[in-house]
DNA sequence: TTGTAAGCGTTATCAT
DNA sequence: ATGATAACGCTTACAA
């Protein structure tokens, strides 16, 4: 494979030369640019990055690492990552951790070692050593999704506090008595603040946090089955179920279909984050969706300025807001879609709004809701 | 950042006796590797893989490029390579092509200047000029999904003859008649050979292919919708929909929900690869399932035992047949699901059986039928 | 506007 | 078993 010497040789100049055309500098004559440029179709010659990086240090890559890229959040996250990535000009290497401490840490000696200019992460928990050595070694770093404790970085975020206020309110303004919440994992921001967005709903409502409907487990389908049965096993029963994520509420589901369960007949089901395509194919889920696409191409953004802008600025955290897309899950639309007598019908997913603000009575009743939630375990 | 020549001079040794100990080198006295081993420790050592490549000629990096990584067929083919690839010590750097050439051009450049040891990549036709780049280069190569013409090349299918002649077949064994297929694009290998799947299956059945009833378009959800809008614009309308791909079959049932025709009692709808979660959640379209996560892990294999054993031995070219999953979009199912009375009901996904492969008189009806489908252009 | 020389951090080669 | 030296392909610093 030709080399930047190769090309100097074939157009009479210098490698300097070459490499000043390669990157586009000012000071190159206009007949000279020409002749390394032909030069360099002619010997179909690419730059070798790795050389190239080892001398100016910057690889033109970045990382993005999460929890699991089969999820339709991270899916659509990656997307908006690599778009804005491409557009840039850079590479984009992706890593799965699983939720897993071990794969997250063997994932960032792996990218360190790639000398990466940047890394977007979602950190399995809040601690913030998990990402000490990204520090230390002054590599630009995004958080995304999730927080971590005690840390000014920057980050871009859906609302999780406001967006599980919003569905647990809704599931009180439909009369359900009983509603269970099926959490992520103690650690994880995001679970946590989705806990604490059905403590603030259910106080608001004068309901009480009854530390039985309350479950702490993983963002994994398996343990939303698992959790289903535990709340099934006793009386009385849920009426309704919010699981924190997309992935806990297929699991539900799974045990719901097993054992005959209907929904929302039976028991309403409401999470976090949006289904897939079911979102057209299965309008029944009223969900919590998060713009996902715009929380990745943020994210790069705000690296690729990071990596232009230097350790210097301060950090940005971005939240964005999503929408409460209601849906025949809680009953309502439910009977629409009966009255029209098949399982298509138009309309399903007509009512759209975006997540409310909590209010200052609201923002009030957090603190004790942090502390009551502190004090839940698992039975 | 610490480098390999700070390592030395803290272990008293010289730098190419902290690569051997980096390398796993057998010749090095067990003493002397404990105290690099230690030095490294001490500082917090990685070596610097830009370095290491110019060297050595390796990145211990491969790629993976795929029309999108939104599509869940994709994002699990993608799951396979990483987990496989990170079982081997490599890297993965995602691309998306859009199915657009260009892009697909500009991101085959970028994977040439990262110098990667491999590349997984699903062709966005059969032009084996398009990935000429790799193969001039020498670059390992593993075509995924898809065919490129001419070419004996290493790769990894599912089996679209199989599935869509089991498709189509179950739809005539349900009593349709006028069965339409929204095919994808022309020149893509997986289009064609499920356009001939097609036509294999009504051949067998002795019914005629009627170009009325055939449309070639592109894998995307518009194409679906613009499709089907044509399909259900004249008289007489199908009664049954086979849709080439599952973003296709979204934009179908979009149309679909939009006109209020319903979904199996109007129309039925079935297509190739699996529906996102919808497979547990909405059980309702009939599939040919691919073994996405299979067919990944299989070509990061295949990539790995070609970097290793270089351009000698011959190209292998692995099928992996899918699976028939038969849902309630076809009529016989749905019936069931109403009689329970609920959208929850078990035993939904029950009948799954292997695609069959095809028997000999099926075969020779091949060539005919591919000389049929070459004149059938859209109207 | 162009070129010379040095150096990025590692591994290959050859020598001891 | 260990080391000295050169080389990988490029960019930076400086000079002309």
């Amino acid at each position: 494979m030709a080399t930047i010497g190769d090309v100097a040789r074939r157009a009479g100049v210098s490698k300097v030369t070459v490499s000043r055309v390669l990157n586009g500098a000012a000071n190159v004559n206009a007949q000279t640019r020409e002749r390394v440029e032909q030069a360099i179709r002619d010997l179909a010659y690419l730059p070798n990055l790795a050389a190239r990086s080892l001398r100016s240090r910057q690889t033109q890559t970045i990382a993005l690492v999460v929890p699991d890229i089969t999820n339709v959040f991270w899916t659509t996250v990656a997307r908006g990552v690599e778009d804005q990535a491409q557009k840039k000009g850079y590479s984009v290497l992706l890593g799965n951790t699983d939720e897993n401490p071990e794969k997250q840490r063997s994932y960032l000696r792996a990218v360190m070692q790639q000398r990466v200019d940047g890394v977007i992460i979602a950190p399995y928990n809040r601690d913030s050593d998990t990402i000490r050595p990204l520090l230390d070694q002054k590599i630009a770093t995004v958080l995304i999704d999730r927080k971590l404790d005690g840390l000014a970085i920057d980050s871009v975020r859906g609302d999780s506090v406001g967006g599980a206020y919003a569905l647990v309110s809704h599931l009180i303004g439909l009369g359900c008595q009983r509603i269970a919440m099926i959490a992520g994992p103690r650690g994880a921001s995001t679970a946590e603040e989705r806990a604490l967005g059905y403590c603030l709903a259910l106080r608001q409502a004068g309901m009480q946090l009854d530390a039985r409907w309350m479950r702490w487990g993983e963002y994994k389908a398996a343990w939303g089955e698992e959790a289903a049965a535990m709340l099934f096993a006793g009386e009385p029963k849920p009426d309704a179920i919010f699981a924190a994520n997309n992935q806990i509420a297929l699991g539900v589901w799974e045990y719901l279909l097993k054992r005959g369960v209907r929904v929302p007949q039976d028991v309403a089901l409401v999470c976090f984050d949006e289904m897939a395509d079911s979102a057209r194919l299965f309008p029944f889920f009223t969900v919590a969706a998060q713009p996902a696409y715009a929380i990745g191409s943020a994210a790069a953004d705000l690296l690729f300025a990071r990596i232009q802008g230097g350790q210097d600025q301060p950090a940005q955290e971005i939240g964005m807001a999503g929408k409460l897309v209601l849906r025949a899950s809680c009953g309502r639309l439910l009977k629409q879609a009966q009255a029209d007598g098949a399982l298509a019908w138009p309309g399903a997913e007509a009512e759209v709004r975006a997540i409310p603000p909590l209010n200052e009575e609201e923002l009030k009743v957090l603190e004790a809701c942090q502390r009551e939630l502190a004090e839940i375990e698992n039975v």
